[in-house]
RNA sequence: GCGGAUAUGGCGGAACUGGCAGACGCGCAGGACUUAGAAUCCUGUGGGAGACCGUGCAGGUUCGAUUCCUGUUAUCCGCACCA
């Protein structure tokens, strides 16, 4: 078969007939099956989009076959800083680059042969789009959940940009790889730290991967405690504590801030300033580097300050240390030696003292630094009590006399949105002189992206040298205005993009509220496991927000989850230039069209682990296909005979083909697509050894029949191939519009069946009952089996244990 | 350190709810066809001469464990001074 030319003619005819086309009449039979969409890159589809895309496809062909009216829309994440950074160094206009990338990619994507419904594609660069990314910014700022503030961000001096907490990858740049530094700049946030404890409890009930939900649920880092307030000695000043362990609190010997905190610099003495300022200037510039150090030593100096213990009244130095984090808690520490390993190694190297306040309840195997709950010593009236008693009491004790009470903190943190670049959605805000920060009013929507604009970067926002976008009118007042100067961070625009694709056209919306309630949510989204602490809790976070706005209506975008593993390179690492060892999909495609190569990933492999990339598994793909085409060819040509015979032969046959039905339906379900074409091979076997008989024999209407139910089985894997075939066989209907074969349990009834039976749990012999034996039946044939009397001899036989259609254990 | 996963022939990988380990394929070996090769088709293929032994390792539960429990090792991924 011509494989270029088969998948050229079904392509144009299928698009011709708009096959793919969703029917919003048949909304009541929705199936929302979503694949991560793609940047635009330059390159040519790889390894990974076919893995992700074609699968995919398989999966939404099997769907629409079983009657769902499948929903499968594509579009382009085309806003980012690969553009811009191909952009500095060529020359070429970002947009102009991203819209030939896209125009590439949708050819490609359309020769792979996949469902998409390219009539709902989204470009997120496009302003018909972005509009309603800014209007949805106005939303979050409306409601409270988009908000300014100064604060130290992630710098990356190489990319000239701030970064995201989850792009900086151990200190370093996640695409540059250089060492990202400390600097203050007022930035916007989304306030996803509001739904810390709504993302957290709902991860129970999504069908998602459990490693996934396990690093949000790290991610958002949920933490019970307390606070607890420190008044300091100067009598003015006071700051809390956050402390998972307040049963501790009377052996506390010292606290820590942060460098950066605010206090430090007032509490300090006249005698410790310049000890002081100086480490708060090393620790500023050596944070991040320092941070990647194994094996850290703890550093700080003290402040000269004292405060006061709450519970005993006690004197404790203050000192400061990068050890603390400003960003996580209240910033402050309170140092319990005896029962913190890190309090421990700071007070040994610093001699502050070590007080013992809890202690094993064995008494044994408890040194310092002892970190185990026990019983509660040293600690006045609550000695005896065991730590969590103690944690419950202190703290609401202190509640009492407002010096601390529970509370629960998060790692999460606000999500910061400002870039300082130019490829990406403007963020729809203006700074008056007179009224401060304005909202741009929807109707003045979008705030368009100039072309012509200087996007070498300086460290300043490329925006901000464009006079013609920075300078406008204040909304309120009429009066001068700035722009804000920069762009949104690109996860902001792939955020919400699942709920604009089934109303993409809508020019006066976002999208219709009913559309979309009854649209969503996702039914099976697919995509790799890279996105879990960014994309994935970025898009419930919206979900969320939205929902609370009332613009929608259900909790969580994503029902249910698949991520696809990883294809490898044949030396078994990732793919890499430097390494050499990329496969292309071209060159495969070229030698053996789209369908085998799409089998071939999906036969070789488990789709969510991936693996290495063999060029011998494609060729029995390829090897398969042929001899399905061959035995097909021949079936259908056979002129009807008289046969009509239903004996023993074609009760095998048919036996496997509704075998195949059975567990291809099921394995596709489950994305094992790897184990569904192997019983796909097992059936193509018994077809062929049914056609080996004489043609004297031979029931040929039976036969196509099972030809026909082949090609269907084989159709959500082979599109193009399948469709070829299903034509050559005389059909006027594409097979994408008939339906999936439906499984005849009666057919899986077998007259006789194979048992094996074990002597004491070893297997001796087997035996061939009629599958309506009874257990009893069965277990006098095992017993008058001659193997089996033979070894049994005269030893009793204690126990018969028959387990139907699989086993007998005779327990002798 | 914390969290998650994985570990099965020469290789990729199967095994539903605890029930015949190794489906399916690659590779390899032998055979058929052929002047010969390629292609194709058939047969065999965990180890061991054997009783037997085999799912990272050591135990446990069970008539029976790749599957459940306890401990342990290695690899991969994510987070990491989070108080």
């Amino acid at each position: 078969m011509d494989y270029k030319a088969i998948e050229k003619k079904w392509q144009q005819k299928w698009e011709k007939d708009k096959l793919y086309a969703f029917d919003k009449k048949n909304i009541d039979k929705k199936y929302y099956c979503l694949e991560m969409f793609s940047y635009p890159s330059a390159a040519k589809l790889h390894v990974g989009h076919w893995y992700n895309y074609g699968p995919s496809d398989t999966f939404a062909r099997y769907k629409r076959m079983k009657g769902y009216e499948v929903f499968q829309p594509m579009g382009f994440d085309a806003f980012g800083l690969p553009a811009e950074n191909y952009a500095i160094k060529t020359g070429v206009h970002p947009q102009d680059s991203t819209v030939e990338n896209i125009e590439r990619m949708e050819q490609t994507l359309k020769e792979m042969g996949a469902t998409f419904d390219w009539s709902y594609e989204i470009k997120t660069c496009m302003p018909d789009y972005y509009k309603w990314t800014q209007w949805i910014f106005l939303q979050l700022y409306k409601n409270g959940l988009a908000y300014r503030k100064e604060a130290p961000v992630n710098w990356c001096p190489s990319c000239q940009t701030v970064l995201a907490n989850e792009q900086v990858i151990q200190g370093e740049c996640e695409r540059c790889h250089n060492t990202v530094i400390q600097k203050d700049l007022t930035q916007w946030f989304f306030k996803i730290t509001n739904y810390a404890e709504e993302l957290l409890q709902c991860l129970d009930d999504l069908d998602w991967p459990e490693k996934t939900k396990a690093m949000q649920r790290n991610w958002i880092g949920k933490s019970i405690g307390g606070e607890i307030l420190f008044k300091c000695e100067n009598g003015e000043d006071e700051f809390k504590v956050f402390t998972t362990r307040a049963d501790t609190v009377f052996g506390v010997s010292y606290v820590v801030l942060a460098p950066e905190h605010p206090l430090v610099k007032k509490l300090m003495t006249a005698e410790q300033e310049k000890a002081v300022l100086d480490y708060v200037e090393v620790t500023s510039k050596a944070k991040e580097i320092e941070r990647l150090s194994l094996d850290r030593e703890k550093t700080g100096v003290f402040t000269g300050a004292y405060c006061i213990n709450p519970v005993n009244g006690k004197k404790v130095p203050i000192w400061i240390s990068d050890y603390v984090l400003y960003s996580y808690g209240t910033g402050c520490v309170m140092g319990v030696p005896a029962h913190d390993e890190r309090d421990f190694a700071f007070a040994n190297k610093y001699g502050l003292p070590i007080t013992r306040v809890v202690k094993g309840v064995n008494g044994v195997n408890d040194d310092l630094p002892y970190t185990e709950d026990g019983v509660i010593v040293n600690s006045v009236n609550y000695d005896g009590l065991t730590c969590e008693e103690a944690r419950k009491k202190i703290l609401s004790d202190l509640s009492i006399s407002s010096s601390g009470g529970f509370k629960v903190n998060y790692r999460l943190r606000d999500w910061l949105v400002s870039r300082q670049r130019y490829w990406g959605a403007p963020i729809p805000i203006v700074y008056c002189d007179k009224c401060g920060t304005v909202p741009v009013p929807e109707s003045d929507l979008p705030v368009k992206l100039p072309y012509n604009v200087e996007f070498k970067p300086d460290g300043k926002s490329p925006l901000a040298k464009s006079k013609e976008f920075m300078n406008c009118k204040c909304p309120t007042c009429g009066g001068k205005a700035t722009r804000d100067p920069d762009t949104l961070d690109t996860f902001v625009c792939s955020s919400w993009y699942f709920l604009r694709y089934p109303d993409s056209k809508n020019s006066k919306q976002a999208w219709d509220k009913d559309l979309i309630n009854k649209m969503l949510p996702v039914d099976k989204y697919i995509g790799g496991a890279e996105h879990a602490c960014m994309h994935l809790l970025y898009a419930r976070f919206f979900t969320k927000a939205l929902r609370d706005m009332g613009y929608l209506n259900f909790d969580e975008p994503f029902k249910s989850l698949v991520h696809q593993g990883v294809i490898l390179g044949p030396d078994g690492n990732r793919m890499s230039k430097s390494r050499g060892n990329v496969i292309s999909p071209d060159d495969y495609v070229k030698e053996y069209g789209s369908d085998i190569f799409r089998m071939y990933l999906m036969f070789g492999f488990s789709y969510t682990e991936g693996g290495p990339w063999n060029d011998g598994g494609i060729k029995s793909v390829a090897k398969f296909l042929e001899r399905v085409e061959k035995i097909v060819t021949t079936v259908i040509d056979y002129k009807n005979n008289k046969v009509e015979t239903f004996g023993k032969d074609e009760k095998e046959l048919n036996y496997a083909r509704h075998y195949a039905i059975k567990n291809v339906d099921r394995d596709l379900n489950t994305f094992s697509f790897n184990t569904a074409i192997a019983r796909l091979m097992e059936y193509v076997s018994a077809l062929y050894k049914y056609n080996t008989l004489d043609d004297s024999v031979k029931n040929v209407t039976f036969l196509k029949e099972c030809i026909s139910d082949l090609l269907l089985l084989l159709a959500p894997f082979v599109p193009h191939f399948s469709e070829e075939l299903w034509s050559v066989a005389g059909n006027k209907k594409s097979i994408f519009n008939e339906d999936f074969p439906i499984v005849d349990e009666k057919a899986l009834i077998k007259d006789e069946i194979e048992l094996a039976v074990q002597i004491n749990s070893k297997v001796k012999a087997r035996i061939l009952v009629p599958s309506s034996a009874s257990d009893e039946e069965i277990k006098t044939a095992s017993l008058e089996n001659e193997t089996i009397a033979k070894i049994i001899g005269d030893t009793p036989v204690k126990k018969v244990i028959v387990i139907k259609g699989r086993l007998v254990n005779v327990i002798i």
